[in-house]
DNA sequence: GGTGGGTGGTGAACCGGTTCAGTGAACCGC
DNA sequence: GCGGTTCACTGAACCGGTTCACCACCCACC
């Protein structure tokens, strides 16, 4: 079974050179070219493959960054880590990923523990601003956050959703079909009473003139389903559903199923992000659009430009625009 | 920022004993009871964490185990992937995601690549047993597969999906419901021939005198969408298409809605996995379940005996049975 | 012919843990 | 009172790289 690892020192017996001379022929610094050559095909010949562990032990950089998921059983999240991985595979990057599943105290426990692993990086998908530790996270590490800005803190780059005018949006679009009363599922409100997405709502729902409830829902198709049953087969069902996620609003659609509702005729429903699923459902969900692409892209960019600065930079940022793409869920 | 970490030596130097001794102390070794609340008092006061990476560099073991997906884009992978994560964060480790993206050349090298980076175990669903160079990955490291089994591979563990009864039962519904000519969408089937679902649907459709045709496909939404228009379009539509995965199956509703072809009516489609999603479309999906949760915990659990196993032993193997879930997808 | 400035390379310390051989003291039985 | 264990702990080497201070050498220049 794998016998030992050859060394830079097996390397440096080999060539006749001394194990410093390898170690910056590997990395082409500081020697001449034929020196570089001959260490090079000694490395092919022997098999030597340098070991992260010992490089990031004395070197401080291990390549590898953490990938921080509020929620992975949310559909577009999982989109994203996908995408965030495919980017971070081009940057020669590797990704640990740790998912919060929907609960805010293990978030901030999985960052540290990230930290604690020495990842040269930290993108997050935050649940909501709830906590204070993040600042501290963000003083120790290249962190770049998705989705919700956290206040307070200065994270080295922030692809941000602009809320404000996407539920303005998405509840104007309501008001316009007629809709008076609209629950809003979004996360639990009560962690994170702050929370972007929520003030918008409270503001657009003034200036519309519509009444707006929000009900706390975790960000997930198994727990939406049973809290939508409970919503819909109540004495007074809302006119229209607005999901912040689009799994929450496909437990929407189960719950509708079950309780034998018709979309949008008893209950119009719409989401965000716009995964590729909703415009497969009947009827085709009423979505706004954060394209996954673009905001790993993004992210992945900041973050690779955050670690290769050297001291705190000013915070890299970037708002994604809010499209609406109006389908058969709310449209009669 | 980030002021020097507090090391062994510090703590050392703070109860006046041996970095040795704190080394044994902190891991409750051959110390006294009394040294060893001293220590571990030391350490809260001076806020001490290990370093992972030296303790990887001086004892072997990482703590973290690689992740192996041939396509994140299949959302039953996906799902996997959100569930082994979990079983592992119980067990204590971490995990770097690789994905493959559909490239059987990129799996390999990704595996590679994980080794390289000392990751202390491998789970890998794999796209086929396409190339031989697995064997070598499961000799140097613990590895558990999942899905199709690698063969003249002896990993530590296998979770192996029955295809042989899990094809053969699909077929045999479409079968009774009369259909005779079935297209099955299934790994590029040029790269592992040897596919133990392919030689399955071969078997299957011989037994049930059904005329089948396996097209090549990559397990995504993506993929299958415009290679369904293709197929469906074409002057001798087949009256079934029974997808290898659910993810393929979304795109043929895809297709179906683009064409203007009614499901089952002008086309039955049936897939495998059983994803969340799929009894929520309409109409619901005919599929057979491979209970992600269960798959993730006897993974995760033949990886976690396997790496506290000392040598190589004998191939911890369960076998789960196909459940098929008839839905409105192939029912009139 | 001495001074000066690059090159190309070396030796040793270092990163922060683990581990092994060894030491001194306490304890045991006889 | 003495050989033999056991126990708690120490010192030093080690894992496999990186980096810093230093040196030898060659060439140029005045």
């Amino acid at each position: 079974m794998a016998r030992r690892r050859t060394t830079i020192r097996d390397l440096a017996e080999h060539t006749g050179l001394s194990p410093a001379a390898v170690s910056y022929a590997l990395r082409g610094l500081h020697v001449s070219p034929e020196t570089e050559q001959r260490v090079r095909d000694a490395a092919d010949e022997l098999g030597y493959e340098a070991d992260p562990i010992a490089r990031a032990l004395a070197g401080g950089a291990t390549g590898v960054v953490g990938l921080l998921v509020g929620s992975l059983s949310d559909f577009w999240n999982q989109d994203l880590v996908r995408a965030v991985q495919r980017h971070l595979y081009d940057g020669a990057l590797s990704s640990l990923v740790a998912d919060a599943d929907g609960e805010p105290a293990r978030e901030l426990e999985l960052a540290q523990r990230l930290v604690d692993q020495r990842v040269d990086g930290l993108v997050v998908v935050p649940i909501g601003p709830a906590s204070g530790g993040w600042s501290a996270i963000a003083r120790q590490i290249s962190t770049v956050t998705i989705g919700d800005a956290l206040p307070g803190v200065a994270p080295a780059g922030e692809v941000v959703f602009d809320y404000e005018h996407g539920v303005l949006q998405s509840l104007q679009h309501l008001s316009e079909l007629g809709h008076r009363r609209v629950t809003v599922l979004s996360w639990a409100v009560e962690t994170s009473p702050d929370r972007e997405a929520e003030r918008a709502v409270a503001r657009s729902a003034a200036a519309l003139g519509i009444d707006c409830s929000v009900v706390p829902c975790a960000y997930s198709l198994n727990a939406s389903r049973p809290l939508a049953v409970e919503l819909l087969a109540g004495p007074d069902r809302p006119g229209a559903v607005l999901c912040m996620s689009d799994s929450i609003a496909y437990g929407v659609y189960a719950a509708c199923m079950e309780l034998g509702l018709s979309i949008p005729g008893d209950v119009a429903v719409a989401g965000f992000g716009d995964h590729p699923i909703s415009r497969l459902l009947s009827p085709p969900l009423t979505s706004t659009v954060w394209d996954v692409e673009q905001v790993a892209e993004r992210a992945t960019g900041f973050l690779v430009t955050a670690i290769a600065a050297e001291g705190p930079q000013a915070t890299l940022r970037e708002v994604i625009a809010p499209v609406l793409a109006a389908r058969a869920s709310t449209l009669a």
